[in-house]
DNA sequence: ACTTGGTCTGTAACGTGGTG
DNA sequence: CACCACGTTACAGACCAAGT
């Protein structure tokens, strides 16, 4: 007699036995991992449920109530490798309705590592439902419907198919279903097919190896790395601007934007923060601007992408992928004598990338109403400043952005004022003031009304970001690191 | 499998302060 | 100066929603 015969005859439900193995629950460890919806399928009762989950409680040693395994969330895909079950066998999507009062209240997400996608391999045939569903939604892309929406709108119409409305959709299902058969079975015979293969054991072996790490050791303790070599990407930018630019690390200047070459008016000279360095764009071909003016609504902006933004050899990919949005501007800004507002400018190679930088310029928008509100704020101290002639007694003494403010000579500017007693690492004011101007001068290369001033979103952030960007986008440039107070430090970013 | 766009996690890559 | 431990940030991309 079996383990799990004995078991079952110990609890006086040898009965259900059968079923059981019918089911493929064979072993007592399958059984260990049983839930009520599998209870369901059984066709156990009530009262016998109980006795297994005592059963199961006390192999487990957990209480009775725990006694019986948790359905598998649907996103839990780890969970469901650990237990050794395949993607298909998720429980179905009522169930997940009706489990979900009965489960613990919103389990933290927890993310697994996929591995690569196999570029070479031909793609999943699409099924009958889904070439009918994307042409739903292609129909229905004018209309201003929710995600689910659509979805619910797509279920509905696919059920109400009449059998020869639906055939083609079946015929095209099948028809992509040979062909993909056909073109696996060539594929598997490449040499590809072998390096994917390859590939995909290497990556679940080191899978297999941080988990077993991680059990062993969950806290780990952190070796920093190594400082990387950038390659010199800032200094190669360097270059491409020297001629109308002051870029130098030695040799601290103000902020001033030029424009000459265009015959910009001159800006306004910002000074009383000791920047160390600053590059603008200078030269950006005039044809060009005055075609992208003329549509803004979406604008690929060559011209602009090819000189401000730049063109690293590593990043030419994306040419032609760099896209402006107006983004409405709603409320006053606290700035009202300049003349930067928004607009958006997106840069994307992959759709991923483009939806990431999409969020990041809601994640900017979010922190300039942050620093607007600072900046409001500030204003009020600075104006009070201005009227008692002394310093407002609510800067930090400690603060070295306050030291170079005292030390300042010049008349400052409020804004420069204000987001240099407001702002603290890691959002650098010169970082900010680098990226206004930006924004200023391409709002006047491109000729853009007041409310379209480009709002460079790239750089904002850290200094570590502003290193990873300027590998690949040349605005970073501009970037400074005002902290005068840390020569050190800025040897390590050359 | 597919669709869109928002949300959020995992992680690399730093910065910083302390210590030897 | 190197190293450590910890904190912070940006980034990539996983996940989610509904439907078959």
């Amino acid at each position: 007699m079996t383990e799990l015969a004995e078991i079952f005859d110990e609890l006086d439900l040898a009965h259900y036995l059968d079923r059981f193995l019918e089911q493929g629950f064979d072993t007592c460890d399958t059984i260990l991992d049983i839930t009520e919806a599998d209870f369901d399928v059984l066709g156990v009762k009530l009262g016998h449920r109980r006795k297994l989950q005592r059963k199961i409680a006390t192999t487990r040693g957990m209480s009775h109530n725990q006694a019986l395994a948790l359905p598998k969330r649907r996103s839990n895909v780890l969970d469901n490798k650990l237990l050794g079950e395949s993607k298909g066998v998720t429980a179905s999507r009522s169930s997940d309705k009706d489990r979900s009062s009965s489960i613990q209240p919103s389990r933290k997400r927890k993310y697994t590592k996929h591995p690569k996608p196999d570029p070479n391999a031909p793609a999943q045939p699409r099924s009958a439902y889904v070439i009918f569903s994307n042409k739903v939604r292609e129909d229905l892309k004018g209309e201003s419907l929710s995600f689910t929406e659509i979805a619910k709108l797509v279920g509905e119409k696919w059920q109400n198919l009449t059998p020869g409305e639906r055939k083609p959709y079946e015929q095209q299902g099948f028809a992509a279903k040979e062909t993909f058969r056909d073109e696996l079975a060539g594929y598997k015979m490449t040499k590809c097919f072998n390096t994917y293969a390859e590939y995909l054991q290497e990556f679940h072996a080191k899978q297999l190896h941080t988990q077993e790490s991680n059990r062993e050791s969950p806290k780990k303790t952190y070796k920093a790395p190594k400082l990387q070599n950038i390659p010199s990407a800032i200094s190669i930018k360097t270059a491409k601007f020297s001629s109308t630019s002051s870029l130098s690390h030695e040799a601290p200047s103000d902020v001033q934007v030029q424009g000459s070459s265009l015959g910009l008016k001159p800006e306004p000279r910002f000074s009383g923060e000791p920047v160390k360095q600053t590059a603008l764009p200078s030269a950006v071909t005039p044809s060009t601007q005055d075609k992208e003016t003329t549509d803004r609504s979406s604008t690929t902006l060559i011209g602009y992408y090819d000189t401000v933004i730049g063109a690293n050899p590593q990043t030419l990919a994306w040419r032609d992928c760099a896209r402006s949005t107006d983004i409405p501007v709603q409320n006053p800004r606290p700035w009202k004598g300049q003349r930067v507002t928004y607009c958006k400018v997106k840069l994307f190679r992959i759709h991923g990338a483009e939806r990431k930088l999409s969020n990041d310029v809601a994640h900017m928008k979010k922190s300039m109403d942050k620093l607007e509100r600072q900046l409001a704020v500030g204003m009020k101290d600075f104006e009070k400043r201005k009227r008692t002639g002394s310093v407002s007694k609510s800067i930090n003494p400690s603060s070295p952005w306050n030291s170079s403010m005292r030390s300042n000579t010049h008349t400052p500017s409020p804004i420069l004022q204000l987001s240099l007693r407001i702002h603290q690492p890691p959002l650098y004011p010169s970082a900010i003031l680098a990226i206004l101007l930006h924004a200023f001068t391409a709002q006047q290369l491109l000729n853009l009304p007041t409310r379209n001033t480009i709002l460079l979103c790239l750089a904002i952030g850290s200094a570590a970001g502003a290193r990873r960007w300027a590998g690949s986008v040349s605005l970073v440039v501009g970037w400074t690191d005002a902290r005068a107070d840390r020569p050190a430090k800025m040897k390590r970013w050359r």
